[in-house]
DNA sequence: CTCATTAGATTTTTT
DNA sequence: ATCTAATGAG
């Protein structure tokens, strides 16, 4: 017997109709905190375990790596026994998969090599350097962007409106960019996903094959799925229509990647017959929080009205603390840790939530300095480092050659071998001539006379290393590496600490090598190190992931989805942080549009909601009047989003000296509309509207030299 | 070609 | 403040 039974008592009658729903499209809207992980986690397990649907037959797309190896975990762990293999992934993680066995039919290397958002940019920036088209009016990251929303949206080069000279530059660098990849054997991470519905769309065969296979389609977080996903969804479950879609459109925080929150109303629309299930029931947090929260998200104009519940009682209210400057926020929470800690919290049951990354300096040393341990989820990424780069490089060219210049060019000269510039140049020129790869035009060059001697020991090197590679372990391959190449006697030479660090991380490198060995012990043998170098790209996440240690956990609002702690600080709540504005007084904004700050302003405010609702019992909101910014000291103001919950849900716990905001009156408002106004930095221009919130004055004004901007009051002068 | 110094930029969030 | 790209001296 299986606990099923035993687990469908314990679900609410809603819950229980959603995990039992009978085939056919089934769409499960779900606030925070009802339960939603667990309906898809029962549904599985009820499938198998009652409806006897074999297990890899089944098919569930979560959005990080993490959701799906718990997700997995808890399945197994419900269905007690024999072990059971449902397939779950991400979308990306799941289309790489797909194309690896199917690299012909999709048209792509053996070997295709995934590159990070970091390698696509590079490569972008490569060749508008190498082509000459260095415009002035692009960026590579202006280019990156578009590619990716062009693939996000299933449209391939040429099949975008060209409107002006701008796009129709874009066009360009996205054909340069598309032919690039294809002779490179390059695919970026949009590429996973369109290249696997291209080949479901065009190729009968295979389509056939899979939707045969497939009998159950399910979708967490489906409010964050893009057109290009939907479409996933519809080659892969479509068919026979059985699709699981759970979601929040008040959760939905990933427009700018592309998704549709309209995709749960599309499904509905298109899938008229599916059953409904709505989950109103908050399990999660006291009531103050979740009043707090409702508050909040109800400032979002057009969308569905929910009544989030809980029957929990009692519980605080929300502890707020105003403090003079980062410093003090930072010193703060230490305190209140500490307090909580003494009466025997776990320091794993706290964490704080902050809307970028670099707001985590300050905590990070605050805590390092008080010797409270704590752990930091994303941030710069351990594989973005420059020696682990440079490290993967090599077993790049080790596992195969041919398709990765990329890191050829990287690893010819770290160390430092004489191998510089001019010869890279004529390495490049070579390959184009003849249409061979980086390495092979090496090959050829190193025995064309003494000027190329240089290069051969690294040829050696790499043979050598491919030839290890066949009789030892990936993480003593990952060590071998690290010596033969001289990368650690080269870290190791330099005495500064950053230098050093790097030492450090190097082994760093190879005890992730070994977790990922251990962690793919039971999986095939298929070559370990192919798949090593993949899972570095798509799921970089925790290396050693069920750390036991007691930490406080650190992480971006946006990490935080779906997760949940007993005590939650949520910190920066300081207009210009969160919300954040991009538009901000910053550089290029000639394309400001008011409708477009409103869809921002509201996606800002469900990532607030978002990191409310992680909290169970305990909420902390924490701001700064003074913030160290690029190594200045600015000005921030209280967050509208505190003066949205209402008075008396919030308690203030400790506040220094704050100024009553200014109220500015309608009579003011009249005074800026229309005045020439200059500014330090922008020069002369006037005010075409003016906005308040919460005290603070908010002008747009159309610049002589700039175009328009919008600004704070106090950052102009009105001219005499 | 390497190393050191300097000028310049820095779009928030993640697969 | 901090990182990278560009520049110049050896």
């Amino acid at each position: 017997m299986n606990g099923i039974e035993e687990r469908l008592a314990a679900l609410n009658p809603h819950q229980r109709e959603a995990v039992t729903a009978p085939d056919g499209p089934l769409l499960v809207t779900a606030g925070a905190g009802s339960g939603k992980t667990a309906v898809l986690v029962n549904r599985i397990a009820w499938l198998i375990g009652v409806k006897s649907v074999p297990a890899n037959r089944i098919i569930a797309v979560t959005f990080t790596n993490k959701a799906a190896r718990e997700m997995k975990r808890r399945v197994q762990e419900i269905l007690q026994g024999e072990e059971v293999n449902p397939v779950v992934g991400t979308f990306h993680g799941l289309c790489n998969q797909f194309l690896r066995t199917r690299h012909q039919a999709a048209g792509l290397d053996r070997y295709f090599n995934i590159m990070d958002q970091d390698d696509q940019k590079s490569l972008i920036s490569n060749l508008m350097k190498e082509r000459n088209l260095r415009y002035t009016e692009l960026t590579p990251s202006g280019v990156q962007s578009y590619i990716n929303k062009c693939k996000e949206s299933k449209k391939r080069a040429g099949e975008s409106e060209v409107y002006n000279h701008r796009s129709e530059l874009l066009e360009h660098m996205y054909e340069i960019y598309e032919r690039e990849c294809e002779e490179q054997g390059q695919v970026d991470f949009a590429e996973l996903i369109l290249r696997t519905v291209e080949v479901m769309e065009h190729n009968a065969e295979v389509r056939e094959r899979i939707q045969q296979r497939i009998l159950h389609v399910l979708i967490d977080e489906f409010q964050d799925t893009n057109e290009l996903q939907y479409q996933w969804m519809e080659f892969f479950g479509g068919w026979r229509r059985n699709i699981s879609a759970v979601g929040d459109e008040d959760q939905s925080i990933y427009s700018w990647r592309g998704a549709l929150s309209g995709n749960l109303k599309r499904f509905e629309r298109q899938y008229d017959d599916s059953l409904v299930v709505r989950l109103e029931q908050n399990y999660r947090s006291t009531k103050p929080i979740l009043d707090a929260a409702n508050a909040l998200i109800k400032q979002n104009t057009n969308r569905f009205e929910k009544k989030l519940w809980t029957g929990n009682s009692g519980g605080s209210r929300i502890k707020y603390m105003s403090a003079g400057d980062s410093n003090e926020e930072a010193e703060f929470i230490v305190d209140q840790i500490r307090a909580f800690a003494d009466k025997g919290r776990s320091l794993s049951e706290f964490a704080v939530l902050y809307r970028t990354n670099a707001q985590s300096r300050n905590f990070e040393e605050a805590f390092g300095a008080e010797g409270i341990p704590f752990r930091v989820y994303g941030g710069v990424r351990f594989y973005q480092r420059k020696e682990v780069k440079e490290t993967l490089s090599y077993l790049r060219l080790v596992a195969n050659p041919n398709s990765n210049d990329a890191s050829l060019v990287k690893a010819i000269n770290c160390p430092p071998r004489g191998i510089g510039e001019v010869a890279r140049r004529s390495i490049a020129e070579m390959a184009a001539d003849q249409e061979i790869s980086y390495w092979e035009a090496t090959c050829a060059l190193a025995d064309t006379g003494r000027r190329w001697a240089k290069v051969r020991p690294f040829i050696k090197l790499i043979n050598n290393l491919q030839s290890l590679h066949a009789t030892y372990s990936l993480s003593e391959l990952m060590e071998l590496t690290i010596e033969l190449s001289g990368l650690r006697e080269h870290y190791e030479q330099h005495t500064d600490p950053t230098e050093q660090n790097r030492v450090v991380n190097l082994e760093e490198l190879i005890n992730a090598a070994a977790g990922f060995e251990q962690s793919q012990e039971s999986t095939g043998s298929a070559d370990i190190l192919d798949r090593y170098l993949d899972s570095v790209v798509l799921d970089p996440g925790d290396t050693h992931d069920d750390d036991p240690e007691e930490k406080v956990q650190m992480m971006t609002l946006h990490t935080a989805k779906g997760l949940e702690f007993p005590i939650v600080f949520l910190t920066g709540l300081d207009e210009t942080i969160l919300p954040h504005f991009h538009s901000f007084g910053s550089w290029q904004s000639s394309t400001f549009r008011k409708s477009k700050e409103q869809e921002e302003m509201q996606e800002e405010r469900r990532l607030c909601y978002v990191g409310m609702t992680r909290a169970k019992e305990t909420l902390y909101f924490t701001r700064a009047n003074r913030r160290m910014l690029r190594g200045q000291w600015e000005n921030y103001h209280q967050s509208r989003f505190v003066q949205e919950v209402p008075r008396d849900l919030i308690e203030l716990v400790r506040s220094t000296e704050v100024p009553e905001p200014t109220v500015i009156n309608d009579a003011e408002h009249v005074d800026w509309l229309g005045k020439s106004v200059s500014h330090r930095k922008f020069g002369e221009g006037v005010v075409t509207d003016v906005e308040a919130n919460v005290g603070i004055l908010y002008l747009t004004i159309d610049f002589e030299t700039v175009g328009t901007k919008v600004i704070l009051s106090e950052f102009v002068s009105i001219d005499s």
